[in-house]
RNA sequence: UGAUUCUAUUGC
């Protein structure tokens, strides 16, 4: 554990042990992925105290723990610092920024990060180029994406395209409905030996969600045939995929036949079908799945919390909704935004609107912004009591907030 | 001994 790495760590300083790079690298990246970047930058005093100088890797890791919290911006000064203080970012670091910037769609920058490590004689490798189509493809470009696939198959000189290469488009291409020319993508990578699960898992998903069974089935008796052993991300997509087409009890078979391969159903499943049954009317159902996960060692996290507080609140059942929040701050879960979301979206709906003021106020208070879901929520539930004044003071908020309604 | 990219869940 985490935790235990800590305490090691101040035994050596005890002792004298010097910690080296590694060490601090270690830590940093750990803390990291705990979501403490804070506390891991802040290392970096801890570090020149001791007049160890922090390399390319412990700065990199820095960097994608600010990239992987959606702090891009702030990523970009730490590589301009470590370029200050002497160290030469590598392809890795140019990657992760690239990512980093994709995900907050910030793509002309990412473009930026491409040319400024060709300037600086960097070969962008594969990583680079699968990066970039993935960021290309989740922000609906999926047509740029497929321009750089091509070239990458065409000219040799790019890089090696890898499996990764060909499921970025695939997935690109499916999930916008483009299945023909998605399949074609998987013939392609199919006649170089690069068949994998991954790709099938993401077809199988997209016909579900085409409405397309009969496809769907079909490659599931390909992914058998071939030898392919189906995964949990099988069976969580083809279990969603049911539960979007309504057919509910498909999807509880798939659930239970899960152990026969060896698999505990994940949050994911329990997640998915527990937002079906409320929404068929089976908020008993929901609870009983909900009540069983703790049992089955899957603990409800705030996904599953915000799915059954939305039933319990759809139902009229005020009191179990708080009762429920409750338990979700006692085991240690903050609220996201959505928590928030269906909260006051819900008592709008049932004209508690200062139950729904009050989400809001608190909902601010934790940091999170309203989008325009919510703000139309409540404009909708205050017009419905004919509250023009709140109507009129919250319309201003809202540009104030630069929130626009669609 | 340490750093990067693929597929699944919640409100409308």
């Amino acid at each position: 554990s985490f935790h235990r790495g800590k305490e090691l760590f101040n035994e050596m300083l005890e002792k004298g042990i010097s910690p080296n790079v590694v060490t601090y690298t270690c830590l940093m990246h750990n803390l990291c992925k705990l979501g403490q970047w804070k506390e891991a930058t802040a290392m970096l005093d801890g570090m020149a105290e001791r007049g160890i100088r922090p390399d390319v890797v412990a700065y990199t890791g820095l960097i994608d723990g600010l990239c992987k919290d959606g702090r891009a911006t702030e990523a970009m000064e730490l590589l301009t610092l470590m370029i200050e203080k002497g160290e030469e970012p590598s392809n890795i670091t140019y990657n992760i920024l690239i990512n980093g910037l994709c995900k907050e769609e910030l793509i002309t920058d990412a473009y930026k990060i491409l040319e400024m490590m060709i300037e600086k004689g960097k070969r962008p490798d594969v990583v680079t180029y699968n990066t970039l189509m993935k960021g290309l493809c989740n922000n609906g470009d999926v047509d740029e994406a497929m321009k750089f696939f091509n070239s990458i198959l065409k000219d040799k000189s790019y890089v090696e395209p890898d499996v990764m290469t060909f499921n970025m488009l695939i997935q690109g291409l499916s999930k916008e409905g483009r299945l023909d020319e998605a399949a074609k993508i998987h013939h392609k990578m199919v006649e170089r030996s690069f068949g994998n699960l991954v790709s099938y898992n993401i077809l199988i998903g997209g016909y579900l969600k085409a409405g397309n069974i009969d496809k769907a089935m079909e490659l599931w008796k390909q992914v058998l045939d071939l030898g392919f052993i189906p995964d949990s991300f099988t069976y969580s997509i083809m279990i969603d995929g049911f539960c979007k087409m309504h057919m509910v009890s498909i999807a509880k078979g798939l659930f239970s036949k899960m152990g026969a391969r060896g698999l505990s159903p994940t949050l994911f499943d329990y997640n998915t079908l527990m937002a079906t049954l409320c929404k068929e009317g089976s908020l008993e159902q929901a609870k009983r799945l909900f009540q069983e996960m703790s049992n089955a060692k899957c603990e409800p996290d705030v996904v599953s919390f915000n799915t059954i507080i939305d039933g319990t609140l759809k139902a009229g059942d005020c009191q179990s909704s708080k009762d429920l929040l409750m338990d979700m701050l006692q085991m240690g879960l903050a609220p996201d935004a959505l928590t928030f979301s269906t909260l006051i979206n819900r008592f709008s709906k049932r004209g508690q609107l200062d139950e729904a003021k009050s989400v809001l106020g608190r909902m601010v208070a934790c940091d999170f912004t309203p989008d325009a879901f919510i703000y139309d929520s409540l404009l909708k539930g205050l017009s419905s009591k004919g509250e023009t004044e709140e109507i009129i003071n919250l319309l201003h908020q809202m540009a104030a907030e630069g929130v626009v309604l669609d």
